[in-house]
DNA sequence: TTATAAGACGCATTATGAATGTATGATTGA
DNA sequence: TCAATCATACATTCATAATGCGTCTTATAA
């Protein structure tokens, strides 16, 4: 009962974009790219590729091929719930598997109600976040990542 | 993020031993064995034994060897809470992980606070819940299980 | 006292899925 | 056209959950 790194690695990349798009604020955002998000929290380009990829259907970044291609948030920071994110990328599968292969008890069974409310108590709290609130300490972020590069 | 077939298991053990209990309380309860609920569950001896010893270390069945042993609930249905078993079974390990490898953001990120909070908020709620709560509907559920034998 | 039925428990193996890697295609800018 | 970048399918590795096996210990009945 873990979060996946894949999921970790999503909100990575979008803390690194928000810290990143307030930076440059004057001239509009730069790109980022998958080899630097890799280089600062030193991670396979070849998972990163992925998450990016998959943040893009999301369409909670904007990504650009080509050359000089990259990505930026496409949302404002206060408008990406963390709920949704997590739920997203977890791929937001049952807590408790009752069939498959099925459980004689499930027709009498209030484990699974009980579980899914848990579950939903849990997205519901972390709705109350955004990529914002993860910003609270920003200038050290930025400190942090420029470091990395 | 799943729960684990492990604890699956370890409560339906226990609710099988509500049952079960309820259903002899004129002379006492008669141990269930390990074979028993392998019949009715359909699952594997081997893996069925380490969870009724996890569950008999936990002090939540009382487990008797040799000729005619098995094992009944040590705790009234009531008492047992659904949070206590799950968080037991399932190791109550970090749901997202920071260090280890270590994440260079770790210094000014919020997220771990955040997820750490969510989850003690789904325990939380479990915590109101107990065997008894998912004994509800105690007779069908004992139908369903004479039916396996 | 012996045979047998039960759990205790360590070790080995298998299965599953996350994590990672490789390869190639598509797109864009210089 | 070339090089940089994301897109995407496929393959492989690795971690660990899940399961299996063997043997020990304990208790009871014959």
């Amino acid at each position: 009962m873990q979060l996946k790194k894949y999921t970790d690695y999503g909100l990575r990349i979008l803390m690194y974009l928000a810290s990143h798009d307030a930076d440059e604020s004057q001239e509009g955002p730069k790109l980022a790219t998958i080899r630097e998000i890799c280089d600062t929290f030193d991670l396979s380009a070849n998972h990163v590729n992925k998450v990016v990829h998959h943040l893009g259907r999301l369409e909670l970044i904007e990504t650009r091929r080509g050359k000089n291609g990259g990505f930026v948030l496409a949302q404002r920071p206060e408008d990406i719930s963390l709920a949704f994110v997590i739920r997203q990328l977890e791929g937001d599968e049952r807590w408790i598997e009752c069939e498959n292969p099925y459980c004689v008890a499930l027709p009498a069974c209030e484990l699974r109600g009980i579980v899914a409310r848990g579950k939903e108590l849990f997205y519901e709290y972390l709705d109350q976040y955004t990529l914002k609130s993860l910003m609270v300490k920003a200038p050290q972020l930025r400190q942090i990542f420029a470091a990395g590069r």
